[in-house]
DNA sequence: CAGTGGTCTAGACCACCAG
DNA sequence: TGGTGGTCTAGACCACTGG
C-alpha cells in the first residue's frame, strides 16, 4: 500500500478515536512530514483523501481543521464539482422557475433548530413554492433558511434557483448536501397544488445543505406526485 | 488559477468536443507536459480531475482511456470511498440478511438490455429477495445480473450482502451507482410480503452500479413501505 | 512579519502492460 | 524489454492568515 494511503488511514483513526479533537487544527505539514518521515506533498496525498470524505477543511495561512459534523454522515451525498462550479444534484435545478405560494419569516420548531443547528430565538424565512407546472412532473416546495445567513432574501430571488443565489451572490461554497427520501400519501396541499387525489403516493425529498466547515446552511422539502400525472418522475425500471 | 485546474479545462472540453474520442487514449504524460510546458506531476493532477469526474479512467502500463458514458450522466450519485472499501450507499447494507423468494435464470427484455448493455441471448439472473423483517423498515428487492458476470451465483450469496460479494471475492470494483426514486402504489408482491395495503405508497428505489470502465455491472430495485410500519423510513423533516 | 497550505519542478524508482 | 502511470522526494515560490 502506498504510504499517502496509510498516512490517511493512521490519521482517519485519531480522527475518529478522539485522538485529534473535532474543530481544532491536525499538527501542521511540516511536523507530520517529520512524523512519518515523507515529504510534505506525501502529507498533503494524505490530507487530500480527508477532505475529500469530509472529515477535515484547510485553509492557507490557517491550518487543517478537524470538522465537527463529520465520520458520523455515512449516506451523505456529495455535491458534483463539475467545472468548478458547485450545483445541485437534485432538487434546485437550472432552468426552473417557481411560483412563489407564501413567504414568511418565523421562529424555527425544535426538529428544525436541530437539523439547521440554531436556537429558538434565530429567525428563519419559510417559503412554500410550486415550480412551473407546465411540465408534467411539478414539485411543491418548502425551504427554510436562517435569515442570519441571507437578511436580504426576496420573493424574485425564491422564483428562481435559490442555490445558484446563495453560490454566485452570496458567494457561499456549498460542501455537500444530504437527500432522504420517503413515501407519503398526498396531503392537502398537495391534493390542492400538484392536482392529485388523496390515496395518490407522493415522493418526498428532504435536503440539507452545508457549508465546507460543516453547518447546515438551509433545508429544500420537495413533493413530487409521482402517478397522479401518469408520469413516474425518477422512474427507471 | 491553477495550471491544473485549467489543463483539465483544456482536456474536458476537448473529450467534449469529441476531439479524443471516446474508447480511446489521452495522449501520454509525458506528451501533455511537452504540449502545455509543465512537469507531469501537474498532469497529473490536471487528469486526477477528469477521473474524479468520471470522464477518464488510467491503467498503469496503458494509458488514460477516455469514457463512454462519461459527461453524460449528472444525476450521478458516486459510490463513497470509505477506508479503501467502496460500500453502496443505500440498499445493499451490511448486516441485513435476505430470504431468498425466488431465484431465476431468464433472458432479459429489452429495457434490461438496454439498462445492462447486453444483447438478447446473454441470460440474466433474476433475484426476488426480502429483507429480514424482524427491522420496521423491511425491503423488498429485485436483483438483475448478467450470468456472464457471476456464474457460480447462489442463494446463499443472495441471501447477504450481493454488492459485498462482488466486491471481495469476484473482485469488481464499483466506480459509480446511480439511483432513481419513485413513489408508487403497493402492488400484490408488495401487500403479501411488505404487510400492507393496495392504498399505502411505496418507495421504490432503482439502482444501477458501473464498473471502473463504465459497464453496468447489476440493477438493484427495492421497494420499501414507508408509512403501513408506522414508521416513516427515510423520513427526515 | 513568520508560518501556513497550494502549487510546481526535475528527477527518481516502481508496478504494470504490451509485444 | 521499453513505455506507461503511480508514487515519492527535496526544494522552491506563492497567496493567505494571524499577530
Amino acid at each position: 500500500m502506498s504510504k499517502y494511503v496509510e498516512i490517511a488511514s493512521t490519521l482517519r483513526e485519531r480522527i475518529i478515536n478522539g485522538e485529534y479533537i473535532a474543530e481544532s487544527f491536525l499538527p501542521y505539514h511540516k511536523e507530520l512530514s517529520k512524523e512519518f518521515k515523507v515529504s510534505r506533498m506525501t502529507i498533503q496525498n494524505a490530507i487530500h483523501i480527508l477532505i475529500s470524505e469530509g472529515l477535515v477543511i484547510t485553509k492557507r495561512g490557517l491550518g487543517t481543521m478537524v470538522l465537527k459534523r463529520s465520520f458520523i454522515e455515512e449516506s451523505i451525498s456529495r455535491v458534483a464539482n463539475w467545472n468548478n462550479i458547485t450545483l445541485s444534484s437534485i432538487n434546485d435545478t437550472n432552468s426552473s422557475k417557481f411560483e412563489v405560494l407564501s413567504f414568511d419569516v418565523q421562529f424555527p420548531i425544535l426538529e428544525i433548530q436541530n437539523l439547521l443547528d440554531i436556537n429558538e430565538e434565530e429567525p428563519v424565512y419559510e417559503i412554500l413554492r410550486l415550480e412551473d407546472s407546465s411540465k408534467l412532473d411539478s414539485k411543491l416546495q418548502r425551504v427554510i433558511i436562517p435569515v442570519k445567513y441571507t437578511s436580504n432574501l426576496t420573493k424574485t430571488i425564491m422564483s428562481d434557483s435559490l442555490m445558484r443565489y446563495l453560490i454566485d451572490e452570496m458567494c457561499y461554497k456549498i460542501h455537500c448536501v444530504k437527500n432522504t427520501f420517503t413515501a407519503i400519501r398526498a396531503d392537502e396541499k398537495d391534493q390542492k397544488y400538484l392536482n392529485c387525489s388523496s390515496s395518490d403516493p407522493i415522493l418526498k425529498i428532504d435536503q440539507v445543505s452545508y457549508c465546507e466547515d460543516g453547518t447546515p446552511l438551509f433545508i429544500l422539502s420537495s413533493h413530487i406526485a409521482c402517478e397522479s400525472s401518469g408520469y413516474n418522475y425518477f422512474q427507471l425500471l
